[in-house]
DNA sequence: CACCATGTTCCTTG
DNA sequence: CCAAGGAACATGGT
């Protein structure tokens, strides 16, 4: 579950609910996702630190750990493409993709990831150095967003992608943000206006924060069976309340659909191996 | 069987 | 040295 919303709102749901817990067992699943990757030296680190934090930067998890001489300061986790973490109670049957699992005593915590692009790392993630200013703090700016565009001839979709630039933002969110700043997807970077610029930088924040709450406020949860997913097309519907559809996204995934601002057909491009959806005519 | 999928890294090419 | 393009990682859904 990745982009920068879904992350964060997996850190509100993480961050309380680890909060002074201890680590009692740990069990790795698939050696390939952690780092060093010995589940040896994973358990020896691990057992018996306490969980006192979990903060987000970009697309990654920080689990601040204390309580411990020989334990790791931190964990860093990133989900991938498919990646979940979640509590479980301790008679609840393991996910076939479980990753690892931390025996917390009255719980367990899963990491699971079907498909294993994600990982845990010991301390920092060495990919943490050159990331880009969080899009939702006061770094972020106008002159950071161009800057980081600047004598780039990739399309400004594609660049929206390099972590390097902003934090944070997806395939889906680097459409979406330009169809409602009124931007071409192809659009070189280095071609986006000082007043495109102004309008992508709102938009980013505008379409980080609005999935951010929704996706707080739908109080999804995210044990297994309920993935707690709300980034695709429709939300699951919330038990005793209203119908629960919610249209999230005005261009992803919409291809041969009307145009929500002028009714024009979305169209689907490829670049960079990976989807781009657009307006023909409201992006020009 | 074909194609698609929220991400990132590594290797090659220019 | 750099930027850009493509393959690779691995599994599941349609």
């Amino acid at each position: 579950m990745p982009e920068l919303p879904e992350v964060e709102v997996l850190r509100r749901y993480l961050d309380p609910a680890l909060a002074g817990r201890v680590i009692q067992g740990v069990e790795v699943r698939k050696v390939r996702l952690i780092r060093p990757s010995t589940p040896a030296a994973l358990r020896e680190a691990l057992l018996g630190a306490r969980f006192e934090s979990v903060t987000r930067r970009a697309k990654f998890l920080i689990f601040t750990l204390a309580d411990r001489a020989k334990a790791p300061r931190f964990i860093t986790g990133h989900l991938g493409m498919t990646g979940r973490m979640y509590l479980q109670a301790n008679q609840d049957p393991l996910p076939k993709h479980a990753a690892v699992v931390l025996d917390l005593g009255e719980a367990r915590f899963v990491y699971e990831d079907p498909r294993g692009f994600g990982r845990w790392t010991l301390e920092f993630d060495p990919t943490f150095a050159g990331i880009g200013p969080e899009p939702l703090s006061e770094a972020f700016t106008v002159d950071s967003l161009l800057a980081g565009f600047r004598g780039s001839s990739l399309a400004v979709k594609v660049k929206l992608l390099d972590q390097s630039v902003v934090a944070g933002i997806g395939n889906i969110y680097a459409s979406e943000a330009l169809f409602r700043a009124g931007i071409p997807p192809r659009r070189a970077a280095k071609r986006v206006s000082a007043a495109e610029g102004t309008r992508l930088c709102a938009t980013i924040r505008e379409v980080l924060s609005e999935a951010i709450e929704l996706g707080s406020s739908m109080r999804l949860g995210f044990a297994a069976g309920n993935d707690g997913l709300f980034y695709y097309g429709s939300a699951a519907p919330i038990p005793g309340e209203a119908e629960g559809a919610v249209e999230r996204f005005r261009v992803y995934d919409r291809a041969g659909q009307p145009c929500v601002k002028c009714g024009s057909i979305i169209r689907r491009i490829v670049q960079a191996q990976r989807s781009t959806f657009y307006c023909p005519s409201c992006q020009r």
